[in-house]
DNA sequence: TTAATAATAAAGCGCTTGCTTAACTATCGC
DNA sequence: GCGATAGTTAAGCAAGCGCTTTATTATTAA
């Protein structure tokens, strides 16, 4: 089990290529084989099967092996914690602003008593 | 102007390592100077600037500078992208087991009907 | 005006990434 | 069994990344 901050690091790596996001956008229409994974890429099945596997790395993406076939599907849950951290900072970003339109209202309060 | 896609290969690859996480955390809780945010990390001031400059590009951050310090503070709005991207495919998903879903009622239906 | 502070520029270096090609293995359908 | 299909392994290579050190340029304050 890796850490947190590791678990990010390898999720946002995977999700920064176009060709790993065709996939992702691809898998999350449904399960899909290895090689039609790569129908679409412009480049060859070797090249895909190492994206695959950076994918597989961050936890993004699950496969598993039937007969010949692999077959290649989306893990939600590890895509709703890369979700959640940037989520995170718009949240704090926001608290920050409430925080200043108090201390704002503080010193306006304050000018009207004296 | 970029394209939606370089942009999103920028941010993702910005947010994919930790140093320049902990910075975007930092920039959450309010608006800093670059001597502030390379205080905390083990590394030159150089490598912090290189690092800030990696998230100027993403446009995940924006700074300016007054004097000779320059005060550097987070774009929600880019932020609000990439995390926008992710959950795209996480509802694109939802939507696949609603359309499993309706599928197999049909087929029950079906079967009744018969 | 000079010393300290804050930021910046430039060059270099080792490691990682994103491909390629070539060779190989396992399974399927006839 | 045999050819076609689906995937896999390994090696190699150019470009990019994440630092470093060294040197330099503003700006501020004493």
């Amino acid at each position: 089990m890796l850490n947190q901050q590791a678990q990010l690091d390898k999720a946002f790596q995977a999700l920064a290529d176009p060709t790993r996001r065709a996939m992702v956008e691809r898998m999350a229409r449904g399960p899909v084989s290895v090689s039609e994974l790569a129908r679409p890429l412009d480049m060859s099945l070797p090249a895909v099967m190492q994206h695959l596997a950076v994918l597989e790395a961050s936890g993004l993406v699950q496969s598993r092996k039937a007969g010949r076939v692999r077959t290649c599907e989306i893990n939600p849950e590890a895509l709703s914690a890369a979700e959640q951290w940037i989520n995170q900072r718009r949240i704090e970003w926001g608290h920050r602003l409430d925080r200043l339109g108090r201390y704002l209202e503080t010193l306006k309060t304050e000018g009207e008593e004296k």
